[in-house]
DNA sequence: CGCGAAGTTGATCGGACTCAACGCCCGTGG
DNA sequence: CCACGGGCGTTGAGTCCGATCAACTTCGCG
């Protein structure tokens, strides 16, 4: 990874593209750890946090740095990424919008979490959250349903990943992607997005980029998807995806 | 799996096994979801919930039979199985001791949750359970501390898995029964109770039972550890095995 | 135009799967 | 008591999927 990571380098306080939270227009308003605080109490989240942009590649937790911060992610796509110490890099998961960053009562961060997309979060002292949880009941439960949604999620990943072909990995990762990317979970989007390069795709799936391009190479041929460059993929025939992984 | 799912049959109110709570002395007392509650909430729950004792091989949620209990694990050990169509076993993730099962907010059960062990667990109607989450901050928070230890436990299992070589993850998961059995996380228990056929660890570590058995073997040759009858094996080289997973 | 990063494709190799035989343990019944 | 059988585990031989190594293409950019 090459990019810059320029912004994450800067102390947030300082960071140029910090800005003021706006939660009336936020589009996770109602999804995300805070969709069920009242007026008041999102003000004072409002306070409490800043708004940040990130650029693909940018680093907005780093592994073994003290973890003094907790976000949760408004729009485009993290990846947790665990680098072993010849450098390979696996997956963890895939962090979508309303998904909540950051572990509370921890001392460090365990993994990196990195954008892969331009990517919005709101930023938050992770003391200041954790005094907010003690207060506000709504909070709680609010990220306690998020957090569920996480074991959900992660177990969903698990069962792509764990026993399964090349070819059923990578069809799962499109449904995948296109489940997430539709405007309703039973309407996925046909149009979809990879955001990752082959080498990406690979470290999640744990596989090697050669076979993530044989496979997509070999379900083009056979005519269920259509590549359209390099980081987009049109779905041509969904049910036919879906009977790949059963 | 022809172990009798007897127990598992009936509706928990005839069961016979069925016993009132006692928390006094309940040994996960301290970490579970319920552990911070007050004296009169503690009741309450007790009151709410029965406890139960399954036999290895038990069922005690069905995958598709729609979700009117959770429950916390007391003792023993759970596995939490996706089983598709051909019937191909895949363990999602394992349960541990203070662990809570049982989706909440979700119509149906996603997976089989099945004991490894004689295990014990409180059950306490679903229902029941999130009302008592609307009322009891204290409750949520419990529960929060243990879905966001569940996200934890999922992600290093993740690690486990993904892009690991067959030796990797029988080595590791070793070290992490190891780990989850001692005493404290620095004191691992060198003597390690698999609680699961090869079969079964096949389905875990997603590779057959028989690879599985051959890198018991290396291991075994290699004097890091010792075969003491199938399903115990003794660490005789923690750090060796360290080694292995780097 | 040249350069480098990302992606594709081909050839070869090896680790894990598959299929099969065999040993071990334990319960059951003659 | 021993014979039998079945579940589980181990071991071996052959095959195949995916990894590895390497060439080549494509694309973006100075």
């Amino acid at each position: 990874m090459g990019k810059t990571d320029y912004h994450a380098l800067m102390p947030a306080a300082s960071n140029p593209l910090s800005e003021t939270l706006h939660c009336d227009s936020c589009p996770v308003q109602d999804s995300a750890a805070c969709s069920r605080l009242d007026a008041p109490q999102r003000q004072q989240l409002e306070m409490m946090g800043r708004g940040h942009i990130y650029q693909p590649g940018d680093i907005i937790f780093h592994a073994g740095d003290d973890n003094r911060q907790c976000a949760t992610l408004i729009s485009g796509l993290l990846k947790i990424v665990d680098c072993d110490s010849n450098g390979v890099e696996r997956i963890i998961t895939l962090i979508h919008p309303a998904g909540f960053v950051g572990e509370l009562f921890a001392p460090l961060n365990r993994y990196d979490i990195v954008a892969l997309n331009i990517a919005r979060i709101c930023l938050f002292p992770r003391a200041d959250y954790e005094k907010m949880l003690n207060e506000s009941p709504e909070l709680t439960q609010g990220l306690l349903r998020r957090a569920l949604q996480s074991v959900e999620d992660n177990q969903k990943f698990l069962a792509l990943v764990n026993r399964r072909t090349a070819q059923e990995k990578v069809a799962g990762l499109l449904l995948a992607l296109a489940e997430s990317s539709g405007s309703a979970p039973c309407q996925p989007n046909p149009h979809v997005e990879l955001c990752m390069t082959r080498e990406e795709i690979a470290a999640l799936l744990g596989i090697t980029m050669e076979t993530v391009s044989r496979q997509i190479g070999k379900l083009e041929s056979a005519k269920l998807i259509k590549r359209a460059g390099a980081q987009h993929i049109d779905i041509i025939d969904h049910d036919g995806l879906q009977g790949l992984v059963e």
